[in-house]
DNA sequence: CTTCCACGGGAACACTGGGGTG
DNA sequence: CACCCCAGTGTTCCCGTGGAAG
């Protein structure tokens, strides 16, 4: 008999190597990128002469491909400290993720064998633990912050204690390299910090269609059997995402997702139709993943914004509309509503995902205001929201009809 | 120039989940 | 065990402010 396995693990005549199109893949060869990988080295090679190499801000959009030539660098660097027996350490961090001070610098005590709750201790005490293990030898530390920015946000106080450790360290050598996809996030920091921090700075612009082209073609040579692609499928994956500011990432999802397609619907090549389809489904995926994860409350709150566009007929609501709506839904859930001060910041926080979008109007006489829109298709975000269970309540239509006519 | 409304910064508070100490 | 300390998060409270209609 057929293993059930069988039809499933053999290639639809499509991919070759699916693995290399993902952005967690690091490949040999990083195209346009040869002067920043220059450049980084050179400043990290300090560290091989037993020197301490400055400290580094990394700028650059996402997929600007910061985190893959720092990773690169990274392994080279440890290839050679390894050959010639320096003791050099490269911690990567991922700020997005540790992004307290506490939780990075107990993170870092870690590394060094020393055993701190993740939550509970007095900070300096986990500074202190820290320091103790990272001088037990005479060793070059560099530490990579990737996504500093978010960690910034929530004050400086991480990034001053770790750019002025060295002056308490007797055997050990600390660098720092920040990544940052915000070219002011610097702003946000005490000066001392700044410059200190700032030592070097390297820039990763965006690319541009004919770069992305080029890393599309080194990567599809591998990913793909040989002439399944038409011609036209890797200028316009690199069109696309040239749009949304030359994001290498992007491009790389467009072209598998498109070799996904072509693969599940049994055709025999990738052609445009497949790009294209590709790129809805991974607009429809991340709005649909974005709201997911949101809190309830936001739920209910672009809920709100639902619920007026179908009642009303006009697009844009000022916050005083959203706001009293969205009173109504928590009443019928049976929940407690937040205060307007609260319901202004989560609409912020919509905007910059891109979910809603909020602009201040002054209308004189009347007073101010936030005009709010749905910045997303209606059919992306209705049934995403009503998955939620806590939800279910609010997806009958009258019930919706009736909470907007207590309005008027 | 006044007036109006909500914006948005900042302080204060409540609560959580974990520590150490006696 | 009871108790207090600590970092971190989400929230409320207070209030000064912007800016065009009247």
């Amino acid at each position: 008999m057929e293993n059930l396995f069988e039809g499933l693990i053999t290639e639809g005549g499509i991919f070759a190597n699916k693995e290399v199109l993902r952005s967690t893949y690091i490949p040999e060869n990083l195209p346009h990128r040869n002067e920043q990988i220059g450049g980084l080295a050179r400043i990290l090679s300090a560290a091989l002469k037993g020197e301490t190499p400055s400290n580094i801000v990394i700028y650059g959009k996402t997929g600007t491909g910061k985190t893959a030539t720092m990773k690169f660098v990274s392994k080279e660097l440890e290839e050679m400290a390894l050959r010639r027996g320096s003791n050099c350490t490269i911690i990567y961090i991922n700020s997005e993720i540790f992004d307290t001070q506490y939780r990075v610098f107990t993170y870092l005590a870690r590394v060094f064998n020393k055993r701190v709750p993740m939550i509970g201790w007095p900070t300096d005490m986990v500074y202190s633990e820290l320091k103790k293990g990272m001088d037990t030898e005479d060793r070059c530390v560099i530490v990579t912050l990737d996504e500093v920015d978010k960690l910034a946000i929530k004050g400086d106080e991480a990034l001053y204690n770790l750019s002025r450790i060295n002056s308490e360290l007797n055997n050990a050598r600390v660098c720092v390299i920040g990544i940052s996809n915000d070219l002011t996030f610097t702003e946000l920091l005490d000066p001392r910090v700044k410059s200190s921090l700032g030592e070097e700075e390297i820039i990763f612009p965006p690319y541009n269609a004919d770069q992305l082209k080029d890393i599309l073609k080194e990567r599809a040579e591998v990913a793909f059997i040989d002439s399944v692609l038409e011609d036209s499928v890797i200028p316009l994956c690199a069109a696309f995402a040239a749009q949304e500011h030359g994001d290498a990432r992007r491009a790389l999802d467009l072209l598998r997702v498109s070799g996904e397609i072509a693969e599940s619907s049994g055709s025999k090549t990738v052609c445009e139709e497949h790009v294209r389809l590709a790129s809805e489904k991974l607009e429809t995926n991340r709005v649909g993943e974005v709201i997911k994860t949101l809190p309830l409350q936001s739920k209910i709150l672009l809920d709100s914004v639902l619920v007026l566009n179908r009642e009303k007929n006009k697009r844009r609501f000022s916050s005083g509309e959203v706001y009293n709506t969205y009173r109504r839904l928590c009443n019928h859930l049976g929940m407690e509503a937040l205060t307007q001060r609260r319901v202004t910041d989560l609409v912020s926080e919509l905007d910059i995902l891109g979910l809603l979008n909020a602009v201040i109007v002054s209308k004189g006489r009347y007073g101010r205001t936030k005009e709010i829109s749905l910045s997303v298709p209606e059919e992306c975000v209705q049934p995403v929201l009503l998955e939620d269970y806590k939800l279910k309540a609010l997806s009958d239509i009258k019930v919706r009809t009736q909470i907007t006519l207590k309005g008027e």
